[in-house]
DNA sequence: ACACGAGCACGATAGTCGGC
DNA sequence: GCCGACTATCGTGCTCGTGT
């Protein structure tokens, strides 16, 4: 049972969207504490565990164990990615208030900032801004599966910033063989720009020198040529 | 009537400490 | 070093009071 985005309220989108924003970026359950804090709505930890609990009931969250947080489910992360991915050109009109907003603006960041917040308003979904490449410094990699054949490809910066791509899994791909290459990743990418860790997981991958099995070798090939191929841009959420 | 916040009891986990 | 008991912390569900 999985609600479309648009049958959300604002206030239950708002918190399903922190949910699996600190979800993603620490890999850890999220408390209805942090989402009070984080959200910006206002609301108390007992009004968030209302709509938390609500998203539960959609299938869009669900809880490890009695005392832990909320972490999206497989469908709550699939409607994430969908909100983000379902991209329609704008009417004249959107496009006309999308440039209105931006030539207010003074700032590169303002800019981004007000885009990212005009789209985001049009569209009622998560909105996305891509600009030119920086030397992102990379802290750490994860696989979320998102299906039997897709999984969510999730990269943290030293900054905190997180980019996330949607990867097709090899055939006999389980959650250990996701795990290991997630581990094998974080390992040898740690303080490294994408360039390099690119460069060095590959020229490791060619070497033989990778302790991996094949699965999580093919997983890894992946995940770096996905990244490559469309590494001149940068999202921003 | 409804939404929201506060308070309470309870569960799970992690850390600490002492005994072996 | 290992194991078990204890404690602190964090999170939940539930109930009740309050404001609109």
């Amino acid at each position: 049972m999985t609600a479309p985005a648009h049958e959300l309220g604002d206030r239950a989108r708002e918190v399903f969207r922190v949910v699996v924003e600190s979800y993603l970026g620490s890999g850890t359950p999220v408390g209805s504490r942090t989402i009070s804090k984080l959200s910006g709505l206002n609301l108390s930890p007992a009004s968030i565990r209302n709509v938390m609990q609500d998203l539960e009931e959609l299938g869009l969250l669900a809880a490890p164990h009695t005392s832990a947080g909320r972490m999206p489910t497989e469908s709550g992360l699939r409607l994430f990615v969908d909100g983000m991915m379902q991209a329609a050109e704008p009417s004249a009109e959107e496009r006309a208030m999308i440039e209105r907003r931006l030539s207010e603006q003074g700032p590169v960041e303002d800019a981004l900032a007000a885009a990212t917040t005009a789209l985001s308003g049009l569209s009622a979904c998560a909105g996305i801004v891509l600009v030119p490449p920086r030397e992102l410094r990379l802290r750490q990699c994860a696989f979320v599966a998102l299906s039997a054949t897709q999984a969510l490809a999730v990269l943290v910066g030293e900054d905190g910033s997180v980019e996330n791509r949607v990867i097709d899994l090899p055939a006999g791909m389980n959650a250990s063989a996701l795990a290991e290459a997630a581990n094998y990743m974080s390992a040898r990418l740690s303080g490294l720009t994408l360039a390099e860790a690119q460069r060095r997981i590959t020229a490791e991958l060619r070497s033989e020198r990778a302790a991996l099995g094949d699965v999580s070798r093919m997983l890894v090939e992946r995940g770096l040529a996905i990244w490559s191929e469309d590494g001149a841009h940068r999202p921003v959420l």
